[in-house]
RNA sequence: GGUCCCGUAGCCAAGUGGCUAAGGCAAUGGACUGCAACUCCGUGACCGCCGGUUCGAAUCCGGCCGGGACCUCCA
């Protein structure tokens, strides 16, 4: 199985530290507001790694935190007249609805930023006593200069960086690259430290949190490539200076998501939040897998409508093959493997192996579509069927598609049958109004 | 200004040196059908432009045009 790693910028083999582990870390939301779209990708493309792992048998350790502390939240809480962790439970709240409302499973460790405390603080201590950090006037700042490859995983040179850097007139920074660890302010919420009252910068929670909980290296982290730089860069030059490693043997990014292929901005209107895409959570989903992992992906309504109408033609032929069997109460038939179904079933697997290309695995998915339906229309294929069913319900399982299909009741199985039977006599009106009771019970 | 990415049919999108360039949506012709819906079969591409490398390029190199990201809080 080939990843795309972001450090060196190649695909690589994976190879678990564990055997038969995997550990991953994904960043998570700062938790201020309700989760858009965007911030959805992560949520949506990770979860199928984890998903494709432990298809594969791996056991994996999933941890993604939530940063409960931070301007944005102080800020929220204040204008909402809200304590910080009240702001903090309420979103985190509603991540979780709209996590499992596309489909993500949210039972997995995530950790706090408020719960992590002791562990950031003396992580940062660690640094100024390994001279990576110094104080000034109760701040605490990273030592940028110190680190000899900084800058390894954007691929850019510190000279660069240097150029195009703002030129902050009141700095206390050594260098305009240093980056807080430590702030000392009296503005919300604060703890005290051995550098003074205050709170962490946003670079030490992740790398605090996965030494804490992996104690060292993990195989895989995770998130947007809009955090590469400067965020990882950080968290690897901290790790860097404390141990010696680059925390994650392989990082992977996810491109972003762009609204009428501009970059989502709240001031200009141009953002859609995840609860208000109304019913359209699986469909968004397999739009949101259709685009290689780590290619940007536009969203606009008509994209994502036809998105919905392929998941609409996806649940209907596994909802019809699943009925028909039902129908016959033959739903435990023995299955019968084709050809045409194993060679879906090995591109698909293929795909996934191959970086994680979602975007082929789908195009698997829709060809399974159109082999059932085509069963489908034959007779004596129950066994086939069952096959079909099964590659199904394996499809799903790895992208987090959810049909929502379950086995008809004795009275769904009557009405379908007195349908049937007025069909075959030719009363149509009854048949009609027996058709419009099953479309209301969700069976046609 | 610095660093980097992308440009494939009306729309979305795979493919990253070699059979007739996947797949979906839309459109359209046909089949099935009591009427619908669904479904099946068929129909669509000078791969942004110009030049180069190569026996051979959508794929590699150079230039141009167009779009975007990061460098600054943002997933």
């Amino acid at each position: 199985m080939r990843i795309f790693n972001t450090l060196t910028n190649k695909l690589e083999e994976f190879v678990p530290i564990h055997e038969d582990t995997v550990n991953m870390y994904v960043c998570g939301p700062t938790v201020y507001n309700y989760i858009h779209i965007g911030n959805a990708r992560p949520v949506i493309f990770f979860d199928v790694v984890r998903r494709y792992f432990e298809h594969k048998g791996y056991t994996v350790n999933f941890v993604s935190n939530f940063t409960d502390v931070d301007d944005k939240v102080i800020t929220k809480a204040l204008e909402d007249e809200m304590s910080e962790l009240e702001v903090a439970n309420k979103f985190i709240e509603a991540f979780y609805r709209d996590a499992q409302r596309v489909g993500s499973s949210t039972k997995y460790l995530a950790p706090r930023v408020t719960e992590y405390m002791s562990s950031i603080i003396s992580y940062i201590e660690r640094l100024v006593e390994k001279d990576y950090a110094y104080q000034v006037d109760g701040d605490v700042y990273f030592r940028v200069g110190k680190i000899d490859d900084y800058g390894i995983l954007s691929g850019r040179k510190v000279e660069d960086l240097k150029e195009g850097a703002r030129i902050d007139v009141n700095s206390r920074k050594e260098n305009p690259l240093d980056f807080t660890l430590w702030k000392s302010t009296d503005v919300g919420i604060t703890w005290p430290s051995p550098f003074g009252e205050g709170r962490p910068g946003w670079h030490t929670e992740c790398v605090a949190m996965i030494n804490d909980i992996f104690g060292g290296k993990i195989d895989i982290h995770g998130g947007g490539s809009e955090i590469k730089f400067p965020h990882h860069e950080n968290e690897i030059a901290q790790a860097k200076a404390l141990d010696g490693t680059n925390i994650a043997n392989y990082w992977m990014h996810n491109g972003q998501l762009n609204i009428d292929d501009k970059k989502m901005s709240k001031s200009e209107g141009r953002i859609v939040l995840v609860k208000d895409l109304d019913h359209d959570y699986m469909g968004f989903r397999l739009f949101s897998l259709s685009t290689h992992y780590r290619s940007p992906i536009n969203y606009t309504d008509d994209i994502l409508d036809s998105y919905v109408k392929d998941w609409d033609r996806t649940r209907r032929v596994y909802k019809q093959s699943y009925y028909s069997l039902d129908l016959k109460d033959a739903l435990e038939v023995k299955s019968e493997q084709t050809p045409e179904l194993k060679g879906i079933e090995l591109k698909f697997m293929d795909a996934m192996d191959n970086d994680f290309n979602t975007a082929n695995a789908i195009t698997e998915l829709q060809n399974l579509v159109k082999y059932t339906n085509q069963i489908l229309r034959k007779s004596d294929t129950e066994h086939a069927l069952k096959a079909a069913i099964e590659l199904f319900d394996t499809f799903f399982r790895i992208l987090g598609l959810d049909p929502g299909v379950t086995k008809l009741s004795a009275t769904d199985k009557a009405i379908y049958m007195e349908w049937a039977d007025a069909r075959r006599n030719k009363e149509f009106d009854k048949a009609d109004r027996l058709r419009e009771k099953l479309q209301e019970r969700g069976i046609l």
